[in-house]
DNA sequence: GCGTGATTACTCGGATACAAGATGTCCGAGTTTGAGCGG
DNA sequence: CCGCTCAAACTCGGACATCTTGTATCCGAGTAATCACGC
């Protein structure tokens, strides 16, 4: 039970992004240099941030990634989600019975985790 | 980025142990009966929470498991922390930098999680 | 100078390899209970 | 009826097997910008 390396590396990119908020699209070999990752890699991660919506790229010669949208928007909890999924933590038993009690309970405080970083927008760190 | 199997097993076997609340132990082969899970897996679990000092066991003709302590005291975050140890969920650079923002985002988040985990007791899902 | 084709610098996706952790099984060792047996 | 012994019923711990997932690499395909060349 850990978040995973590659959330790491989308969140700190996705930062990175809306820090220097360009009008060229960032090649994936100067992302992937600043965090000591290979760019294959980091653009597979990447790909799932394209998927849900939050970056766009760009092919071809000086292609690369931007921020798509209002960058204002968004969210820890948006780039988790794009990269690890929406199920939740904790399935009971196995067809996720509504009426078991604990797993009530785990899911209103991964609910209360949620909220957190559904509030906490990756802007609000630039300062 | 999930709870594993274990702590869901973790958590049922505690929620009956203090449920039934018995004067003798109860063997590892019955509780593992209720859950459908292999009695040699189970034990490894068990053993964990030995260790953490939330249960006892008792050797020999007769034995198993037994809640100790005051079972009124028993919260999820002891099970979960038991099982899946107490590591913090999102480790940003390798060395656990504070003073990086993300990996503060991230830590508060947790927080709010385990504060519902410990907040909410097994008890409280008797009635 | 201008269009056209080739080259270059990129991303994208699939296939693959590798490592680590979760899940589960097997077996031998130690421990306690209880039954059986002899006095 | 008492005490001793022995077998049965357990847990405990380590070693092992398997499966899934995360991490990472490689390569071919597609795409867009740029450069070179000929007119």
């Amino acid at each position: 039970m850990k978040y995973s390396k590659a959330t790491n590396y989308a969140l700190h990119t996705m930062l990175y992004l809306i820090a220097i908020a360009p009008e060229r699209p960032v090649g994936v070999q100067q992302l992937a240099d600043k965090q000591g990752v290979s760019p294959t890699y980091l653009s597979k991660i990447l790909t799932k941030l394209v998927k849900a919506g939050l970056i766009e790229s760009a092919s071809g010669a000086n292609g690369g990634y931007r921020v798509k949208g209002n960058k204002e928007d968004i969210s820890f909890l948006d780039i988790i989600h794009a990269v690890e999924g929406t199920t939740s933590l904790f399935e009971c038993c196995g067809s996720e019975d509504p009426r078991c009690v604990i797993q009530q309970v785990m899911l209103s405080a991964e609910d209360a985790m949620e909220q957190h970083l559904k509030n906490t927008k990756l802007i609000d760190l630039m300062k």
